[in-house]
DNA sequence: TTCCTGGATGTAAGCGTTTGCAAGGTTGGT
DNA sequence: ACCAACCTTGCAAACGCTTACATCCAGGAA
C-alpha cells in the first residue's frame, strides 16, 4: 500500500480510503490511486485490514453433516449471496460428538467470524450461551434457536400434512422413521415431526402404536433398517412417514429387497425423489440458505441487530410411493 | 493478550510462545501461563496472529457446484483433516461464467490463503498462471493441473474398464452421455473418458457414431435429455456409458418414463446408486478429499513443495442397470 | 478583507500478535 | 574460580492496514 501512496503521490490514508470507496476523495485523487494500484496490481491485505478494523467478514457455517444433500443445498445457497458481498464462508463440520466437542470447547469462531449460521442443529443451553457469548448475530435454518435469527418452514403443519395424506388414503396403521435423539442431532426437526405424526393421528381418533415409530441415525442406512424392522412386526404399517428423503429411500430400498408393499412418504423433495417416485413434502432448500445469508448480511452492516423469523411454505408432492390402503393388500398395481 | 502476561507475570513474549508450544518455556512458568490464560479464557486472536507470523492457516477449496453429491464427499473428506489440524477451509464455489470471472478478476485468495485445493475445475492457461502466482501450494482433485500435485483415478482404464463391461455383455451399438465442454466445466474428466470410450470401441473394431455421443449439462436433467434424445435415433443404442452417476441417473429416468429398456452404466458409485441398481466404476470420493487435503497440509508444513501425484484404484460394481445384449430386446427380465 | 465552513488530505496511533536479538541466570568443564 | 554454552525471558520492532484527529485550502458570507 505504500508503494500504491508513493506513485500515485498521497498518503496511505488517502490510498485506503480510496479503496474502500469511501466518499470523501476527490475524483482526480480517485483516479490517479486506483490507476497507481492497478499497474502494481496491488490488492489489500484482508488480513491487516481486519485486524485494523476489527471486522472478519467472515460468516462462520455449522452444519452436522456438510456432504448431505440438505445441508450442501443450504451452503451453496448461503454461499451465493456471501460471495457477491465479498463475504467469506467458514466451514464447520461438527457431525459427531468428538468434533463437536472440540468445536465448543475451543469455540474456534472466536474472534474469527462477524457472524455464524447454523443449519438444523440441536444445540444444548450451554451451547446456546456458547454461541451467544460470541457476540455476533446467529441465524439458523431449520429451527429456532433462543436469541438467533431463524429461517424454516412450519414442521408441524408440513408433517401434519404428509400425515393427513396418508390417512386420507385410508391407511389406519400408519409409522414413523425418526432420527434419533441420542446424540442430540437433528432433534429439532425429529421433535416437531414427530409431535406432529402423533398428534395427527390422535385427531384421527387412531392410538399410536409406540412399535411404529422407528428411531435410526440418519441416511439411507438409517431408513432402511427402520424399514426392515416394521416389516417384521406381527402387524406390520401399511403405511410409512419418514422424517426425510434420504430415510424414505432407505425405506423404499428394504422394501425392493424384501418384495413388500408399503406407502411411504418422505419429507425434503430430494433432486432424486422425483426419479424415484417418492410422495413427499417440498421444502425450497437452497433459498432457505439464501435467505439466512442474506438475514446475516444485513445484521452485520446495520450494526443492530434484532432477530427475526422467516416462515418458508412447502407443498405436498404427490408421485407414486404412496396409494390407497385398499388397493395394494395383496399386489402393487 | 497483555492480560495473561501481567496475570503470569511474565513478558506478552513469552505468553505466545507457551501458547504456541514453543519448546524454550520452563515448565514452571508455562504452567502459570496457561492457568492464567484459562481463568481469563483467553484465545489468541487468529487476525493478529496470522497477520504477524504472515501464516494464514487458510484452505481455499475451490468447487464448480458446492451442492453435487461429489463435491460435498471431496470437501466434507477434506474438512475432516484440515479441522483435525485446525486449519480454516475457504470455500469458493465458481460453478458460473460470471462467478469464474468475478473470481480470476479479483482473485480473493490472494493474501488469503496458504494452499489451495481445486477439485475437478478445467482451468484455461491464464487462470493456472493466476493460480500459480498465488506462490501457495495447490493440489487438484480429478485431474492434472501443472504445478500442482494431484490426486485422482486413472480415468482412461476406469472408464475403458466400463465400456468394456458393455462390450462383454454383448453390446455393440453403444452410447455416451458426456458433459459440455462449452463452460470449460469439467472437461478433466469428460475427455479422458470420452477417450477412453471411443478407443475401447475402436480396440473391439466397432466404428465410432458421432450421433452415439451426447454432450450436456451435469446434473440428472442433463442425462435425462440425453438419453431422450438418444431414444429418438432410428437405429438407437442397446447400452449407455454415462460419464457420472447423476447423469445416468437422468437416463433411467427418462427410460422409465419412456418404457424403454437400454443398459446403462454409470460413474462414481454415487450413495443412490445402490437403491437405484446402476451398475458403476465404483471411486472413493470422500477419501480423495482426506488425502487431497493431507497432501496440501505436509506441504505447508513442511515449507518446500515438489507436486505429487496420487492415483486412486477404481472398481467396476456390478448391478441390475445393464445385462446382456440378447435378454431384452423386447422385454426386461 | 476577514471569518467561517466544509471538503480533501496527511499524520500517527493503534489493532494483537510474532520473532530477532540481547540480557540474565545456570550448569558444567577445566 | 573462571569461562563457555545453553536455556529462559524480556524488549521492541515489525506485520499492513484503519481511523481519529489535525491541517490545509478554497469558497462564501458578512
Amino acid at each position: 500500500m505504500e508503494d500504491v501512496a508513493r506513485l500515485a503521490g498521497v498518503s496511505t490514508a488517502t490510498v485506503s480510503r480510496t479503496l474502500r470507496g469511501l466518499p470523501n476523495v476527490s475524483e482526480e485523487t480517485r483516479d490517479r490511486v486506483l490507476q497507481a494500484a492497478a499497474s502494481l496490481s496491488y490488492v489489500v491485505s484482508p488480513i491487516a485490514s481486519r485486524l485494523a478494523s476489527g471486522r472478519t467478514h467472515t460468516v462462520g457455517v455449522i452444519v452436522p453433516y456438510a456432504s448431505r444433500w440438505f445441508f450442501g443445498q443450504i451452503v451453496a445457497g448461503a454461499e451465493s449471496v456471501l460471495r457477491e458481498h465479498s463475504l467469506d464462508l467458514l466451514l464447520y463440520n461438527i457431525g459427531d460428538i468428538p468434533a463437536r466437542q472440540r468445536f465448543f470447547g475451543a469455540l474456534p469462531l472466536r474472534r474469527r467470524v462477524d457472524a455464524v449460521l447454523t443449519v438444523a442443529m440441536q444445540f444444548t443451553d450451554s451451547e446456546i450461551t456458547d454461541l451467544l457469548s460470541l457476540g455476533v448475530p446467529i441465524v439458523a435454518v431449520g429451527h429456532k434457536v433462543p436469541g438467533a435469527g431463524c429461517v424454516r418452514i412450519d414442521d408441524v403443519a408440513a408433517a401434519s400434512a404428509a400425515v393427513q395424506h396418508l390417512l386420507a388414503l385410508g391407511h389406519r396403521r400408519i409409522g414413523m422413521i425418526s432420527t434419533f435423539n441420542d446424540q442430540s442431532m437433528f432433534l429439532p426437526v425429529a421433535h416437531a415431526r414427530r409431535r406432529a405424526y402423533a398428534d395427527t393421528l390422535a385427531d384421527a381418533g387412531i392410538p399410536i402404536a409406540e412399535e411404529l415409530v422407528m428411531s435410526v441415525p440418519h441416511g439411507l442406512d438409517g431408513g432402511e433398517q427402520a424399514m426392515r424392522r416394521l416389516l417384521t412386526l406381527a402387524d406390520p404399517p401399511t403405511a410409512v412417514f419418514a422424517e426425510s428423503d434420504e430415510l424414505a429411500f432407505g425405506a423404499l430400498s428394504a422394501l425392493r429387497r424384501t418384495g413388500r408393499h408399503v406407502s411411504v412418504i418422505g419429507f425434503d423433495d430430494h433432486e432424486l425423489s422425483a426419479l424415484l417416485d417418492l410422495t413427499t413434502v417440498r421444502q425450497r432448500v437452497f433459498e432457505q440458505g439464501v435467505l439466512a445469508a442474506g438475514m446475516l448480511r444485513r445484521a452485520m452492516t446495520a450494526g443492530t441487530w434484532t432477530p427475526e423469523e422467516l416462515l418458508m411454505p412447502t407443498t405436498l408432492v404427490l408421485r407414486a410411493s404412496t396409494w390407497p390402503v385398499a388397493v395394494r393388500t395383496t399386489e402393487p398395481g
